[in-house]
RNA sequence: GGUACCAUAGCUCAGUUGGUAGAGCAAAGGACUGAAAAUCCUUGUGUCCUUGGUUCGAUUCCGAGUGGUACCA
């Protein structure tokens, strides 16, 4: 398909500098922002998510920040939807947007698309909650060999979150979760280019300790002490916050707690990268390579 | 200065009744289509502080040295 949109995507992972990067190419492209980080959509954690400051939301326009609460629902599904909805209506008088984010299942379905899957019904999942809580693993496990055999030997078995969530479909819509799962994925009416921030892996760790102890600086544990009563939500097991509650709660000493929230920062930098990496699409540059990204992105 | 105890993986430690060793954490690799900053899977060779002795064989026992900790002066 022959088209003169483009969706420029920049991924990397945590704290690589991808909020910055996106601002100069947007100017430079004089276009908007499409955020594609699953928790910088709440507005309730700006600190701790390394949400784009006021300023930065000045020098560009973004989509998709702070748009939601915790206390919503969400998920990928209402996203691609909502960040669809967002690009065309930049698309209408812009030849790019720019998608900045880390989340790579989000990333995906903004440039895949994902399957058309019933909503499960809340008391169903609920049920299954309580059955997981209740009756263990193995029975959930045991269900899902019963319900949908073939998704059954494909699944990442113990990992309670896959069974769940291939079980609910079942149990809402009356048939096979891989009856759903058939993994089309969508053309978009624009073209899609993706980059890649790669960084040397110590001076990445070295930013994510210093970008921590900024945060706290800059007021987390404040912020993190508003959120507390409401740390059963999704939106809240969150590196940053989940680590200070523990020290809210007298779990653990402020210190361990800052030093939890580098430690996890790092795994997660290190998951995100094991999901990029598998992505043969992203072009990736050093960080100090701009003029060549901006090169690449203007071929298209 | 004296006495006691300790020295094993990046860290905290276990262990080998003498046959060259293993947990937790960290770290690395991976999976992942509606909770994804979530969730899950895999991966443990290291002068067992140095040196002399005993022994077929010492990380293990004995001596000395070095470093650390505690107590006594």
């Amino acid at each position: 398909m022959s088209n003169n949109k483009t969706l420029v995507v920049v991924v990397g992972p945590t704290a690589s500098g991808k909020t910055s990067l996106a601002i100069q190419l947007a100017n430079d492209l004089n276009t908007e922002i499409i955020s594609t980080d699953s928790r910088q959509f709440y507005k309730e954690l700006q600190i701790g998510t390394a949400a784009p400051t006021e300023e930065e939301l000045n020098a560009a326009k973004h989509h998709l920040i702070g748009n939601l609460s915790i206390h919503d629902y969400y998920n990928v599904s209402m996203y691609e939807n909502d960040a669809l909805n967002a690009s065309s209506e930049i698309f209408k008088d812009h030849e790019h947007v720019v998608a900045v984010g880390g989340s790579g299942l989000y990333i995906n379905a903004l440039c895949d698309g994902i399957d058309e899957i019933p909503d499960p019904k809340p008391e169903v999942r609920k049920q299954l909650a309580e059955d997981l809580e209740t009756k263990g693993l193995d029975y959930i496990q045991s269900l899902l060999k019963e319900k949908d055999p073939d998704f059954y030997k494909i699944v990442d078995i113990n990992n309670p979150k896959r069974v769940l969530r291939a079980l609910e479909v079942c149990l809402t819509t009356g048939e096979s979760f891989t009856k759903y799962r058939v993994k089309n994925l969508t053309e978009r009416p624009f073209n899609i280019i993706k980059i890649g921030l790669l960084w040397n892996r110590e001076l990445l760790v070295d930013r994510i300790h210093q970008r921590v102890d900024i945060m706290i600086q800059q007021g987390l544990i404040e912020e993190a002490k508003a959120m507390h009563q409401y740390k059963h939500l999704n939106s809240l097991n969150t590196v940053g916050y989940k680590e200070l509650f523990d020290y809210f709660e007298d779990k653990c000493t402020l210190e361990f707690a800052i030093e939890k929230i580098k430690t996890n920062t790092r795994r997660y930098a290190k998951r995100q990268m094991t999901w990029f990496r598998k992505d043969q699409n992203i072009v990736w540059f050093a960080p100090d390579q701009y003029e060549e990204m901006l090169k690449f992105v203007r071929q298209y």
